[in-house]
Formats: C-alpha cells, structure tokens, sequence
RNA sequence: CGGGGCGUAGCGCAGUCCGGUAGCGCACCGCGUUCGGGACGCGGGGGUCGGAGGUUCAAAUCCUCUCGCCCCGACCA
C-alpha cells in the first residue's frame, strides 16, 4: 500500500478523553475514531490489525475442530425470556422494539439463540458433539465504556458454542479450547496467564480467563508464587492458616467507648489510634434465594479486607446480595449505618476467618457514636467462620505452601463450562444410546479480538509509538523514501515494495510529500516491525537502512541483500 | 446510579469570575526558501462558542432547562 493514497490520519497529540495508551496510540496511529460513547469506528489500518487477530482466532478454532456460522446481532426477547435472563440481564441488554411494538435486544452474548438453533436440529447422541463458533459485533451496554477498544459498548467478539452427549466430552472440549486458546494467544505475541474466574452472568459450573499481563489491566489476578495455581481476585480461595489455639482467658471484658460521629473503618482506627486490621467491620446484607426467599446477616470482615461477595452467595446459596439500606440497618441494628457490631444482633452472623485470628477486636456497638473495645470473638459473640475476602497479595495459596502475588491483568477470553443450564431451561434434548432423553451438557468459550488489539499495544509500546508483534502489524515492512524527489530513491523503493510484495509481506511504502523527520516520527507511531529508509545518502553507497521497530539500532544493508535481510530478522 | 469535571475551528487549549469586534498552537490551502528525526517566511480558508429558553441596548460570558463527553465509585464477559 502507498502511503500517499492510504486513509491514515495521525495526530500529534492525543484527544483529550484517552487515558491509556493502547487508546491514545491507536488514535494517534489512525487506527480507530469514535463516534460515541463506546463505540468506534475502525479505520483501515485498526481493521487490517483486527482482521489479523482474526486469522489467528480462525486458524486454531479450525485446527481445534471447531465450525463457523453467523448469528444475528438482533434477537427475538422470547428466547431470552425462555433462558429467564430477560429479567436478569439488566440495563447491560439494550432493548429495543421493532415497528409492531415486539421486544428486541442487541446481542450482547449468544447462548439462547445458538441453543435455540441447535435444539431444533439435533436428536441424537450420533450427531453430537458440536462445536460452533462465530465472529461478531456484541453490545453490551456498560456502565461506564472506557479506554477505547477495551472496554466498548459494541465490540467484536469470537464466541463458540460446544454441545455434548456427556460430560467427559464436554470437560475434554474444554480442555481443547483451552489449549487452543493459549495457541492464539502465543499467536498473537502476547504474554499471557489462564486464571480460574467466577462464571457471572454467563452462568455454569467452573470458568478460566486468559489475562494478558499489563499494569492498566482493569483486572486483578493472584498467582502463587511456588506452584502454578492463578485467579482472579474474585475468585480466588484463601488457605486459612492453622488453627492456632488463641487463649481466651484473662482477657479484659467488653468496654463501651464513644466515637462520636466516627463512621468508616478509616476514621476509627485514626480516632482511636489503632491499626486498620485490629476493627472489625460489620457489613448487613440482603440476600435473595430462590422464589423470593430473602433474608438479612450480618458480615464480618478484619478492616483492612475486603468482602468478596461471590462468596458471600456461594455461602448462602443465594442468587443475590446486596448491600442493606440505611432504613434497613436502623432497624436491625438500633443504630445509624457506621455503628453496626455483632454483639447482640438478632440476625445471623457470617464472619471471615480473618475475624477468628484476632484475640480481641474493636467493633460497633449497635448504639449512635459508641464503639466496642476488648470484643472477643467466640467469646462476645457467636459466628460461622467461612473464605469471605478478595484475595490479595500475600494471602496463601489454596493448593500449596506457597503465598499470592498480585497482579494486574487484561481479560482477552474467557471459556465456560456451562453444563446443562441453557439446555435445560430451553429443552435441548438429545436420546441417548439407550433412548433416554438428556439435555445436552454445553460449554461455551469467548475471546474479545478489539481486546487483542488494544492488550497487544498495552503490552507493547515506548514513548514514540506501538510495536507491533509481527502477526498482528498491519503491514509488515515499512519502506520510507526520504526524498521522493530523489529518483533513484523512488526506483529502489517500488523495486523493493513489488519484491516484499511477491513474498507476501505487505509493505507500507511511504511515498509522501513530507520532510523525514515527519515519515520518521510516523513509522515509529505505527510500529510496523521493519522499517527500511532509502535516501540519496545511503544510496550512493548502493546501501539501504534497516532497522527494527524493537532495536534502536539501523543497519545498512545493500539494496540486493535488503529483501533477504528482512526475512532474516523476522525469521522467516 | 452517587461524587467530581469538561463542552469555544479537525486536534490541544485560552477567553467565562468582572457582558461590549471570538483568540492562540498544531493541522489545512497558496507562494517561496528548506529537505535524513515532527522546518521557516509571507498570504489565506475554516466557528450557529453543545442545544433550547430567559435577563439585557448588548450574552461564549449571567439565569433556567436540556443533551453529550471524561474521571472516581458502585456494577460487569
């Protein structure tokens, strides 16, 4: 492609709104521009990146033995309201209605409609297993969209769809996508962790993210630090250490202190000059269990940890907790919201073990500006002690000896072993061997490719622009003429753009009216992995510069040797 | 949805407090010089100051409403 004649605005400076730099650089480089909220167009170098993702995503999903189809982006509510996430979903589903006033929602993910389509079709164990799988636009309509391609409202997505007869099939699938999935992803040059994750909204029985390691992941991920275990944060086990036997005894008794207006574990542990982890804060907590069985408890936490409330519901078996009200929490507890304790309180407690290793603890006294001193759990007051916090740096790994470390991480995909909860709620049932009706056990598997895009910038840039890994860069060699006035420059230039050209390469060849410091400056912004500079200087030696996008170092190659040096730097 | 902030030329911003000819840098167009790391000179084009209402002789500026965007939080594949 000539440069000259390429859509590829860059800019100078970075508008206002980009906080990242994948986002700030794909703007700068011309990759994408926005046109609302979440939402981008892609320019014709930003979709030359992602149809690159895409052939890696497609090579291994064939290789994996999986098939494409191509479902709509607009779908019918009634199969959402046959899954029950019609109601479920929330404002992330953005609905609409056609002109006879029927339900309609963008498709932010597929698990009704592909159960849907393969229901009707499939009878019998001899035609499972399935895997399908499409390349998309979603929409989700986030809170809060941010940092460009990251975290969009509409957003291109790779999903498949497994469908099996049993369930060592589908956990063999699994394992598949999940080799598959580290192939993509080492396709793509990233540097990357597959961690146990919490299933969500999508539902199933267990669940892997593949993180893509960078600082401004808006993930958080532990990673033991002696054997292999990794998860995210949220869901994360915690090893409790042994159970030391605490004496109970001569302990000093419960003390009334009074604090006023001291709410927040923060202005506590100043009022009383006491560290963060010796106060015990009490969080009350609505649940909600199956057919509109709700109740309140009481949880308790060490002040400095946090509650993870995946947890909170796997404990109560509930589908949803929430954080009680103000009104909710006078009630309970006589006391304004900030002066919650459990001592004395008539609902269930749940604490975290935390709580259990203090001797004492310092907690509210269920009474307007007076906190309680010397509260010895077990002895002050009864709980039932459970894994309730976010995991965080130097917490213990559940599988070893070992400790966390934290660190931050970009989801790029996330696979699902879904079990039977689409197929049962929608009847996809098979026969089996012995004509017995079953539904099919699913599994279901996603990679976000804009997220590919934006992570592979993430991880690898400098001050001066991107540095594409080759199978991603959406041209391969840069050829920058530095005078096209130069004749000579020009003849050299096309002769080695046709030669990069028959050897598949995709050059980019800069033949714009611009001083070299502007065509530099630019190379560096798009990153392209080799740039090759042909100017009257070099040239009169018969020699052209090569340099790496990676190295800071050029070397000058003859202009015969040029095409067979490149190949050998990329290694091919 | 709660807290904070911002909408003025394609991009980055000043002007708003204190009403009185709409500005600066970059980008863009023309001419000339320059030409291997974001050149310089001269000349030029481009704005319903997010939108609607109001106050006023006069509104980018003051008042009311509204729309959009960004950040933090809660939430989320």
């Amino acid at each position: 492609m000539r440069q000259s004649r390429i859509f590829l605005p860059t800019l100078k400076e970075s508008p206002s709104d980009a906080e990242v730099a994948s986002h700030k650089l794909m703007l700068r480089a011309g990759l994408i521009r926005k046109v609302a909220a979440g939402i981008y167009n892609l320019l014709p170098v930003g979709l030359r990146v992602i149809r690159n993702v895409e052939t890696v995503v497609r090579r291994e999903m064939k290789r994996a033995g999986a098939e494409e189809v191509l479902m709509p982006s607009v779908l019918p509510a009634e199969l959402w309201k046959e899954s029950g996430r019609w109601d479920f979903y929330g404002k992330e589903l953005l609905r609409l209605k056609d002109r006879h006033g029927r339900d309609f929602c963008l498709g932010p993910t597929h698990e009704e409609i592909v159960t849907d389509m393969v229901r009707y079709e499939v009878r019998s164990y001899k035609q499972l297993p399935l895997n399908l799988y499409q390349i998309q636009t979603k929409f989700r309509d986030e809170i809060r969209p941010r940092f460009g391609l990251m975290r969009g409202r509409e957003f291109i997505m790779k999903d498949a769809y497994s469908f099996h007869a049993t369930d060592e099939c589908a956990n063999a699938e699994y394992q598949s996508m999940h080799d598959a999935y580290s192939r993509i992803f080492e396709g793509c040059g990233l540097e990357f962790r597959a961690v146990e994750a919490e299933a969500g909204n999508i539902g199933g029985s267990f669940s892997h993210e593949f993180m893509v390691l960078a600082d401004t992941g808006e993930d958080a991920v532990v990673s033991c630090t002696t054997c292999n275990y990794a998860a995210n944060v949220e869901r994360a086990e915690i090893r409790q250490p042994k159970d030391e036997v605490l004496s109970k005894e001569n302990l000093p008794t419960i003390e009334k202190i009074s604090t006023p207006n001291k709410k927040t574990i923060e202005e506590v542990s100043e009022f009383l000059g006491l560290s963060k982890a010796e106060l015990v804060k009490t969080l009350i907590y609505e649940f909600k269990k199956d057919k509109d069985e709700k109740g309140l408890v009481a949880v308790l936490l060490r002040g400095d940890q946090d509650l993870n409330e995946a947890k909170l519901m796997r404990v109560l078996e509930a589908n949803e907790v929430t954080l009680a009200t103000d009104a909710l929490i006078t009630e309970v507890t006589n006391a304004p919201t900030g002066f919650a304790g459990p001592v004395g309180v008539s609902i269930s407690v749940y604490a975290d073990f935390g709580v259990r290793e203090l001797s004492s603890c310092v907690v509210g006294g269920n009474e307007v500006d007076i906190h309680l001193k010397n509260v010895v759990p077990e002895r002050d007051f009864k709980a039932k002690y459970f894994d309730l916090r976010i995991a965080t740096e130097g917490d213990l790994c559940p599988k070893c000896d070992g400790v966390f470390e934290l660190r931050r991480g970009i989801e790029v995909g996330h696979i699902f072993k879904l079990g039977t909860k689409y197929s049962e709620s929608m009847g996809a049932k098979f026969l089996d061997e012995n004509g017995k009706e079953k539904p099919m056990i699913m599994g279901c598997y996603g990679i976000g490719i804009g997220r590919i895009a934006a992570a592979a910038i993430e991880q690898n840039h400098d001050e001066n622009g991107i540095i594409w890994p080759f199978q991603l860069a959406p041209f391969k060699v840069h050829i920058v003429l530095v005078n096209i006035k130069d004749e000579e420059s020009v003849r050299v230039g096309t002769e080695l753009y046709e030669a990069f050209t028959e050897k598949g390469l995709e050059p980019l060849l800069d033949d714009r009216k611009e001083r070299a410091g502007v065509k530099f400056n630019d190379a560096d912004l798009l990153g392209l992995p080799v740039r090759i500079v042909i100017g009257p200087k070099t040239l009169a030696e018969g020699s052209v510069e090569v340099k790496e996008r990676i190295s800071k170092e050029a070397s000058l190659v003859k202009v015969k040797d040029a095409v067979g040096e490149v190949l050998s730097l990329l290694k091919l």
